[in-house]
DNA sequence: CAGAATCCACCAGGATACTG
DNA sequence: CAGTATCCTGGTGGATTCTG
């Protein structure tokens, strides 16, 4: 065994929270099961960018962690469906906040963030928030 | 130069802000800093576990994307302080909120967590949230 | 005190191929 | 369709040293 060298901290809430959506794609997952985009398949559709493995990575984090459940459908072809538990849904203002602050800022964030040289690629398509219709009821 | 193979992608808005606060101690500093903890060494102070390497690197990019400014004093020895933009103070409200939540469920998140074998090291200390009383009249 | 310059360990995440 | 196993690379962030 090896003692960890650079430990990793965790101490206000701010911590915690930033742990918990730390990932590429957490935010986006979550924010797709939310709209009732619970299956696999079509998350990695919402998400084309986003490589099966890593998604699986996420979505199994963000299950060990309490955020989301997994109902497995024991068939053939095999289906899955994620849902948000109680915490989850408790996370989503802040996912929308982010979104419609992003949403916002979009014309200035574009400018500054495109400077960035490690930025390539920038795609305008501001996300769906039909959630608020759909499946708020929960 | 070099053609990147992995591009980076942002699209809706949760992306542009992912991007913005994409760095280890990015909402912590904003934190702080909205705290009225302004100088360099004022805010490697209240993050002790931040390298100050790394607190340069974070805060010149909250400089480079705008939400932050700083304001070099001449002097010997020299003294800076860094401020909230206008844009920087519309993203507390985010911060607060990841703050809050990550307090609110701290004891669940803390077991979750826990269970990462990724994560050593955790103290309890929730951040303090004074700043409503001392410079939100900005 | 502020911060730039090095150096480097580590790992998140991308590409691919394979199972059930 | 869902998920895992390999393999690999770019980049984050830690440690340290040096300057003004």
């Amino acid at each position: 065994m090896y003692e960890r060298k650079i430990p990793l901290t965790i101490d206000c809430g701010l911590h915690l929270t930033r742990e918990i959506l730390n990932g590429k794609w957490k935010p986006a997952i979550l924010n797709a099961i939310s709209m009732n985009i619970k299956r696999p398949s079509e998350i990695g559709r919402t998400l084309p960018d986003a490589t099966r493995r890593v998604l699986s990575a996420q979505l199994k984090e963000l299950e060990e962690h309490g955020i989301i459940e997994k109902k497995i459908y024991p068939q053939l072809p095999p289906k899955v469906e994620y849902s948000l538990s109680e915490i989850g849904w408790s996370l989503m203002p802040i996912i929308d906040a982010m979104n419609i602050w992003g949403d916002q800022n979009r014309d200035f964030l574009e400018k500054v963030i495109a400077k960035d040289p490690k930025i390539t690629k920038m795609s305008k398509s501001p996300c769906e928030l039909i959630r608020r219709e759909t499946s708020d009821e929960k």
